[in-house]
DNA sequence: CATTTTTAGTTAGCCTCCTAACTGTAAGCC
DNA sequence: GGCTTACAGTTAGGAGGCTAACTAAAAATG
């Protein structure tokens, strides 16, 4: 959200009216929200010159098998919990995919709750067709940084992400029974 | 939006099928978004539990000064272009903050255009109430990091800044004349 | 000085996410 | 076997981004 990053010395002087304030955990932070902000939009432009959002392109490319590079069915459930967004987003995601030709909806055989939803011959050519640029673009970002770095990187970033759970542990997933947390 | 990372090994594996994919470049990549996303989450729960939004929240901190810690009047322009967002979005942003009693609006006395957005007493003794805690939750998310560590990200993620501005360079602002560019 | 261009702010409408409430189906439990 | 609980999916409504079109005021231009 913000687009100029306040210099140290600004961070600095904040400090001294908010003693919580931690000048280079500020400085990490802010610009780590930057840097999150500006990939996701290096991959977001690519995305919308081909009409289709972060959001649909995700579910595209849970429907494509990792290893087989085939179509592979997926309940709406599943989806929704590997993308990391709720079922009704899920649904609606579904829908524009289906209406545009994406993919298919059909109800399973055996559990009558459920749908199998899977690529059609189009949502596979349209995704491999979009996945090398994909590629391109997210070595031209790291391009900059020599395979040391990287591990660093991952190494770095890893350590915040693991911390983020424990400062903000993310919320149960649908669904869940409160009272076993209450429980004795 | 991918909750689950892939393995590393899955990335060496889909590499075989596209041979635009980087490894090493993939990992820190989505590692980066997840990162960026998990710090975006620990900010933002924190302002959900006090009823402000990101955007808002920007807003306040904008017209808080930042040498004297007193309120500031700003224009909405200058407040879009500080905050990343457009013109239209902070017209909603401080129409709800206007609502809520943080902020005022008043005409610009000399240019008729201009509005003059200014904190109230309300707002000010909000965002300095919310502060603390914000500045704690960023330092406890930075902690397991040392002072090397932090300045080290730093470093990485400033390259990958820069490199993001020339992979996708960011859109000119509002009302430019594309003519300037088509023009010989 | 009249006309055109630029600028500030708003409005209207779209998209994608969310939560909460609802429907229909399966499973667990007297 | 009938009742309750849990679960899959959808629908409805809200929030906050965006673009594009609009109004009014200032500035630039002839």
């Amino acid at each position: 959200m913000i687009k100029d990053l306040p210099r140290y010395e600004c961070l600095l002087e904040a400090a001294k009216q908010f003693p919580e304030l931690d000048p280079s955990a500020c400085e990490v932070f802010l610009l780590l929200l930057r840097a999150g902000d500006q990939t996701f939009r290096v991959c977001d432009a690519h995305l919308q010159r081909h009409n289709v959002s972060q959001g649909r392109f995700t579910v595209l490319m849970l429907l494509l098998d990792k290893s087989s590079g085939c179509p592979r069915p997926h309940t709406p459930a599943e989806l929704a919990d590997m993308a990391g967004v709720t079922r009704a987003t899920m649904t609606g995601l579904v829908d524009t995919l289906e209406r545009d030709g994406m993919v298919t909806r059909r109800p399973d055989s055996v559990d009558r709750r459920m749908m199998l939803v899977t690529l059609t011959d189009k949502g596979v050519d349209f995704i491999k067709g979009v996945l090398p640029d994909h590629f391109k673009r997210m070595a031209a970002l790291m391009g900059p940084l020599s395979e040391p770095e990287r591990k660093m990187l991952v190494q770095l970033l890893t350590k915040i992400v693991v911390q983020a759970d424990t400062v903000e542990p993310a919320r149960a997933p649908e669904h869940v029974d409160a009272t076993s947390l209450a429980a004795h």
